[in-house]
DNA sequence: TGCGTACTTGGCCAAACCGCCAAATAGTGT
DNA sequence: ACACTATTTGGCGGTTTGGCCAAGTACGCA
């Protein structure tokens, strides 16, 4: 695998790794409904909100949100509203993986 | 965020941390040409084949791939090809991204 | 049966990640 | 200027991840 084949991987993992914890997902799935400021995110999630934060910014630098400062709150909104269907796929592999568990039980 | 939602943001986050390394995403891009067995990814990405095996179980268990030993070898192959969709969106992403450090390199 | 090949598993170590707390920053209202 | 609120940043400890090596397993073939 040559450098620039790594980097662009590399690039798309990064991407990828931003979408990969459940808070990030739970925000992701909050913010399709609209924007929201971080301490709203904060009450939802239900941990600190330096953590919230970090977990946003994170979201931020790969692409996926932005931020804007109005009054007093920052608000977050999805920038890429495309990530969106991931889950979709995201969900036909769910399903697949609990239909192979009921095949297993079902004696086969 | 009650603890069923709690459940089915970890189950999604799972199958997203499958995808979330430069190599895993490498073999999956991999193998929606075609199957491929341990031997001959090992020797595309260029790390121990153990390794390689440890990645192969990991994108297994979270049901994006499925194995067959046949012959000397193990082949595995894309079992939900519908993840292929979600690089669109990584592109999307990328694209955005450079579009953004453009704008600030031309001064504004 | 015994050897070689293909692969998996276990163990170890370094690096990355995630949570909290405390401190810094920024903007509001008095 | 001062206090207050919303948010970000820094730093620390515990857990997870990713690589290699070595050992184990499983199968094909002489």
């Amino acid at each position: 695998m040559d450098t620039q084949t790594q980097a662009f991987f590399e690039a798309r993992a990064q991407i990828m790794k931003s979408l990969a914890h459940p808070t990030r997902l739970f925000m992701v799935d909050e913010l399709s409904r609209g924007e929201r400021c971080v301490c709203e995110l904060t009450e939802m999630v239900g941990v600190d909100m330096s953590t919230v934060s970090k977990h946003l910014s994170l979201l931020k630098s790969a692409g996926i949100v932005a931020d804007e400062k109005r009054g007093m709150q920052v608000y977050y909104r999805l920038k890429t509203p495309c990530v969106l269907r991931f889950f979709d796929c995201v969900g036909e592999v769910m399903i697949q993986k609990m239909q192979e568990l009921t095949h297993l039980t079902s004696g086969r």
